[in-house]
RNA sequence: GGGCGAAUAGCUCAGCGGUUCAGAGCGCCUGCCUUACACGCAGGAAGUCGGGGGUUCGAAUCCCUCUUCGCCCACCA
């Protein structure tokens, strides 16, 4: 008996393998990509999670999806760049710390900008590189070389340089307008980061007295009865008859006790409210629009963090009171006065902070702004163009929009984390402009400057991610060699934050070369009742949970077996076991197959080419055949982006096709002392054997690196210093396509499920062998059965097996095969005729139904004559085998004395 | 107010260029510790493919409509 080579437990342990196969990948460098390599390159640039963020499942998600496809690519012999980084993550970061410092009683301001700057840099130092550390935990294959933070040094000369040049193109400008304003991060937000929600809210109708109008009083319909206190005038619509003949008049501000004009405007819905409008130009983007229009003044009555204040509008009883508590107040207040017309339930889009949720306050105030247009409609152009795809296609309608309709970016933030706007104005003649240097004079008049305050929006450098992070505005090798890039994997959530704001820079500053050839969307993680997963809600779950319980090839499985194109992913926080098992059974299934395999094969195995096709059994020609589809099945799989595919394809060809079948077949040929174990056979069997697992850990790698790199370092002929990671893919070989053999198989496997399910139904014992009669239809079963005879012996544990078609002295069940191929096992204990006669004439209607049917079909001109001619001649194949089964079924009832 | 997506076995999902497509995993039922694996093996039950209408020889699969969820966008305060 041959010493197995290895002796593996029986379990496969992903704790005693995973780290150091990581730490194995990283020695020998295999994850940095080469700048001088000659091989084509392949790049993703990873989206850069927040510095101070920790793993989530819906980044697994995104990494493992990202993983998959560069660990394909670079087995396909791409030089694959997969770059990770961080992002500093402008107002989250500064929340965080500035919650740090208030835990010891202070504020920000109490520090100072310099002192709570350095204050950030020491906590990012400190725990920045947390999620970095994790998503190494979970198999990512990033060039950790290349690693980059957006304010790296480097990174930040990047974001310098963009913004002079669009300073210099002109496309940079100071608006004086109203913003979204968070009261609670204290800074401005752009439009995407002011996230509208749909909230239940009241419509307050609110009288305002009118001097020598139509009547005494006109009506207000509001939903922040606070702002009232900075109307300007009161509006409508220029063709609504019904005010008509209060445009021109004068009318009272209550509370603040001011007279405003009545105007008419076009921006007023005379269909909404009263059609009355309040008009408060500081507090709302409409309505500044108005007061453009109508020269009306623009007090603003609230203070940054939101509380109402301002010298003659806001009573004292009212100043420095929060937004919310003055909207309760100033309602009682009019209730008081009898100017409280009524309060209707009204549902409405509010806009909150997408970093705080807090409610975002419309403010009038000066900000930069970049002009899109000429940046979006190149883009937009190209997209048209198919210069660039987005998957799933059903964004491409979003996208259109959003770029068709977008609006200036609004990029400078009131904060201190960040990369310090590089504008400068001179005190004395007022000279201001952007410069690449900090100068310390006035560079027309020589006096001093100042340098503006504030930072820059955290996307303004997040949007130069494809090309910064290679050195850009330096003339680098590797911008030379990894720009453009390829696929960028991110969720919808991004897609108008990051990905379309990447195509522009990519576009504007790349000469109009694209960051990237196609965008990649997936779906969103969420739980059993899809809501999504979040820290808020409690309903997340922990990668690093999943992977210590399960493994990383487990959660990797979930994720990418779970999830088809685009989709989302509903996993059940509270049923971690009933979500991951699936995964970890898998790789415990691999481990058993490989642990198997393993022990049967010798130093040295034949390669596939020393075998003969003309001289091995049907089965080897049937898994080598199917190994090819398999091959060339997630090749397609995986170039179309269809994850999931590929890992099912691979699940069902390791499990269902080589573990069920071969692996079954062939124990009797590997076993010492068989018969049929002569030495040709027995080196076939670990030649196909070999090369079937081989292939198959090559292609799983992507989805499950671990455990196929584990075993696929066991197989014979391996030199120490090979790793799978950088193996070749696998190519179908037409050689071994074998048509006809999975034919022929399929019948074999046909007949013996037919056995094995007449065994179960007469409930005999397992260990009972019984014997069984197969007769042949056609000659190619014949040759298949005769050709596979020991293998039908085994998987249906028979006693004998023949196939001259005398069964006269015995009783027992019967069956016919698709192909019209019968079926007989001997049963003579357990049978019963009433039952057998039960059984077969229930088969009997089943069949007779299913032909009344086809003989319709057949029968109908217009099928005849319309369908296609293949199809006719299909269905006329189908009724001929069904009437053979059928033919087969009345005889065997007959033979029974079956009434 | 627009636009998009989803509704298929108890659960999570494939299938959607029309004609063995009614599937997988989990769960369930019956047997099995068959010397790779009980995280396993063999067998089985289970869905009028959300409702209605239409096109067609033929529809989970195309069209229309309704219902229920979810998402995105939008200056009706």
């Amino acid at each position: 008996m041959p010493q197995p080579r290895f002796e593996l437990p029986p379990q496969y342990d992903p704790r005693a393998v995973e780290r150091r196969l990581y730490q194995r990948w990283l020695d020998r460098g295999v994850f940095t990509a080469r700048t001088e390599s000659s091989r084509e390159p392949y790049v993703i640039v990873m989206p850069p999670p927040n510095i101070t963020a920790i793993l989530h499942t819906g980044q697994g998600l995104n990494v493992v999806i990202q993983d998959v496809l560069i660990r394909f690519e670079r087995m396909r012999g791409r030089e694959a760049e997969w770059l990770p980084g961080t992002d500093h993550a402008g107002i989250a970061t500064q929340n965080v710390v500035e919650r740090l410092v208030a835990k010891e009683g202070k504020t920000r301001f109490d520090l100072g900008r310099e002192r709570f700057v350095e204050r950030v840099w020491a906590f990012v130092r400190e725990t920045g590189n947390t999620i970095l550390e994790q998503l190494k935990v979970i198999g990512s294959s990033c060039d950790w070389s290349r690693t980059r933070f957006t304010l790296d040094d480097a990174y930040s000369r990047a974001v310098r340089e963009v913004f002079v040049r669009l300073w210099e193109e002109g496309l940079i400008y100071r608006g004086h307008r109203v913003i979204h304003w968070c009261p609670h991060c204290l800074t401005a937000l752009s439009d995407e980061e002011a996230e509208s929600k749909d909230t239940d809210g009241k419509l307050y109708y609110i009288r305002y007295p009118v001097q020598g109008g139509p009547t005494p009083f006109l009506t207000v319909a509001t939903t922040r009865p606070e702002t009232l206190l900075g109307d300007t005038a009161v509006a409508v619509n220029p063709k609504d008859v019904r005010h008509a003949g209060f445009v021109g008049n004068v009318a009272r501000l209550p509370i603040a006790d001011l007279p405003i004009p009545i105007v008419a405007d076009e921006a007023v819905d005379p269909t909404f409210g009263t059609g009355f409008v309040k008009v408060t130009p500081a507090h709302d983007a409409t309505d500044f629009d108005i007061g453009l229009r109508h020269k009306l003044e623009t007090p603003l009555v609230m203070t940054e963090d939101g509380r109402m204040e301002h010298p003659t509008r806001v009573p004292p009883s009212l100043a420095g009171l929060d937004r919310f508590d003055a909207r309760v107040q100033i309602v009682d207040l009019l209730k008081e006065l009898g100017l409280l017309e009524k309060v209707e339930p009204h549902r409405h889009a509010v806009r909150h902070c997408y970093r705080c949720d807090t409610v975002v306050e419309p403010r009038l105030s000066d900000q930069w702004f970049v002009k899109m247009t000429p940046l979006a409609t190149p883009v937009l152009a190209a997209y048209r163009d198919d210069r660039f795809q987005i998957a799933p296609e059903r964004w491409r309608a979003t996208f259109e929009h959003w770029m068709e309709n977008i609006r200036d970016w609004n990029i400078s933030r009131q904060l201190w984390w960040g990369h310090r706007i590089p504008v400068f104005t001179c005190a004395r003649c007022g000279e201001q402009w952007a410069d690449r240097a900090d100068p310390t004079q006035c560079r027309t008049c020589g006096g001093p400057v100042v340098h503006d305050p504030d930072v820059l929006d955290t996307w303004f450098s997040s949007w130069l991610w494809p090309f910064a992070t290679f050195g850009w505005p330096e003339r680098t090798a590797d911008l030379a060699r990894f720009y453009p890039g390829h696929t960028l994997v991110t969720a919808p959530e991004i897609l108008f934050f990051w990905v379309a704001r990447m195509l522009m820079s990519g576009y504007h500053f790349m000469e109009g070369r694209l960051p990237f050839t196609t965008v990649y969307l997936h779906g969103t993680v969420r739980d059993t009742q899809h809501r999504k997963m979040s820290k808020s809600l409690g309903n997340g779950i922990d990668p690093l949970d999943v992977v210590r319980l399960y493994g990383a090839d487990a959660l990797r499985w979930t994720l990418i077996a779970g999830s088809s194109l685009g989709a989302d992913v509903i996993l059940d926080p509270g049923d971690l076991e009933t979500t991951f098992a699936p995964g970890r059974n898998f790789a415990n299934k691999l481990w058993n197959i490989g642990r198997f395999i393993l022990a049967q094969l010798p130093e040295r195995v034949q390669p596939l080419d020393a075998l003969d096709a003309q001289h091995l059994p049907l089965v080897d020609r049937w898994i080598l055949s199917r190994a090819q589809g398999a091959v060339r099945e997630a090749t397609a799989s995986l170039e179309q982006f269809r994850l999931d595919e590929a890992a099912k394809r691979c699940f069902d060809f390791v499990w269902k096709e080589l573990a069920d079948w071969y692996v079954e077949a062939v124990k009797p040929r590997l076993a010492p002392n068989s018969a049929s174990g002569d030495a040709a056979s027995v080196a076939a069997a670990q030649a196909v054997l070999t090369y079937c697992f081989d292939v198959a850990l090559r292609l799983l790698h992507p989805v499950v690196p671990f455990i196929t790199e584990e075993l696929w370092q066991k197989l014979p002929g391996r030199t120490a210093d090979e790793l799978l990671a950088v193996a070749q893919w696998p190519v179908a070989l037409d050689a071994w396509g074998d048509a006809a053999a999975e034919v022929q198989f399929a019948l074999v496997q046909d007949a013996i499920a037919a056995m094995r399910n007449l065994r179960a139904e007469y409930r005999v014992s397992p260990k009972a062998r019984v014997g069984a009669v197969l007769t042949s239809k056609t000659r190619e079963a014949q040759r298949a059965f005769e050709g596979e005879r020991e293998t039908i012996v085994r998987l249906a544990q028979l006693q004998v097996l023949r196939f001259d078609g005398r069964r006269a002295a015995d009783t027992g069940a019967y069956a016919v095969l698709a192909d019209g191929s019968e079926v007989f096992v001997a049963l003579s204990d357990a049978i019963d005729v009433q039952q057998e006669c039960r059984r077969l004439s229930g088969e009997l209607t089943r069949l007779d139904q299913q032909l009344a049917g086809l003989i319709g079909k057949l029968a109908n001109q217009q099928f005849v004559a319309r369908a296609p001619a293949e199809v006719v001649a299909k269905e006329r194949e189908k009724e001929r085998a069904w009437r053979d089964q059928r033919q087969g079924l009345a005889d065997k009832l007959r033979s029974l004395g079956c009434s």
